[in-house]
DNA sequence: CCAAAAACAGAATGATAATTCTGTTATAAC
DNA sequence: GTTATAACAGAATTATCATTCTGTTTTTGG
């Protein structure tokens, strides 16, 4: 018996999306997102709590959202060397396109709200943990098979890849060129045995 | 004929430093660096003018100061895999202390500063470029002396080395503990040859 | 000592922005 | 249709902060 709301807080949250991760948490204002998003300041406090709350949400969608784009095949069970490899081919296709020109969401919160915000550091934390294990995963399943050297620690690489998609992430926000970036990404896949040359 | 100044811009600087280093630079207020340095606003104005003015002297004595501690052994011309390794043993072991539980100034900046500021953005891509080139000059004297694989691109994997120290530095700053990420350093400097495990 | 120059301390200004408040409007149960 | 409910639009509130301004003090040359 009252009226009803206007607005999809699903989209709401994509905008919002959008916004944070172009302008970074402290240069956005809820302004900003009511433009963006034509929701209203009562609509969002009213919805998602405050501005923080609403960086949970928007890192929580970002996440899932690129689970989707770039981590499906590399979350299979029987992921190996191959999906580590298409993963990277396939940031570096994603990179060179708009778009990720800010770098990587979790990244940039990572470096201004997470210091800050015990919330939200626990939430980034969660992330990279996960992205690391799946990584270490794939490597364990390419030692199983072969393709991937014994040698190498599944773990400490796993984690490594991750700190390193993160360093790149920021040089391309920071403004350097994805396509310069391409040899970084060889090297650091080089440890999992000898390097994909193809591109 | 003229009251003299009564701080040391030097000071100012450093104490400036320490508290972008700490807060970020929109949580720093220059009340922040007034109380921290004992220098009053119009000392701070008339010295450096602005509060991006500032930063960027804080960034060139943060790169100075750095540079003093951790790079000059791998500056030096023949600088091989032996000075890699023991600047990323130096790494580890400051990261262990306190201190550097903030991270890198640099990368801080490059995260939060760089995408909106030009002038700040130019900074920060001349030092990583500067560490790149420093990190390739190694491998390939190591390369040279028969130290490290011919296979490996000296320019991909000192740029390589570059984005992971700044990934790791990001964790860091976003709590996780440094004794964690030792087994991400062992994996990237694996691609130099066959690594040292000793600590 | 006197006066000009430049540093000092802290108040004033102006802008931005997170959050709350107020009055209005649409909805649905009765 | 009436009415309670909750959403809406946007004004009001409160706070913070970068920067500038004002009046004061110190220094040094005459």
């Amino acid at each position: 018996m009252a009226r009803v709301r206007e607005f999809d807080p699903e989209q709401a949250i994509e905008g919002a999306t959008q916004v944070f991760w172009r302008n970074g948490f402290a240069d956005t204002s809820l302004e900003d997102i009511v433009s963006e998003t034509g929701v209203s300041r009562y609509g969002l406090y009213g919805t998602f709590g405050n501005k923080k709350e609403l960086l949970v949400a928007a890192l929580r969608h970002y996440e899932q959202s690129m689970s989707d784009m770039l981590w499906g095949d590399l979350r299979k069970p029987d992921a190996g060397k191959q999906e580590i490899l298409e993963f990277w081919h396939s940031i570096r296709r994603h990179a060179e396109d708009e778009g990720f020109c800010n770098g990587c969401l979790i990244v940039n919160v990572a470096a201004e709200v997470a210091p800050h915000e015990p919330e939200i550091a626990a939430e980034v934390q969660r992330i990279d943990d996960d992205h690391a294990a799946v990584f270490a995963a794939a490597i364990r399943n390419g030692q199983k098979s072969g393709e991937i050297s014994l040698k190498i620690d599944a773990d400490g690489a796993g984690r490594m890849l991750v700190a390193l998609s993160h360093g790149l992430a920021l040089m391309v926000r920071a403004g350097v060129k994805p396509t310069e970036l391409g040899g970084a990404i060889e090297a650091g896949l080089s440890i999992l045995g000898s390097p994909d040359s193809s591109g």
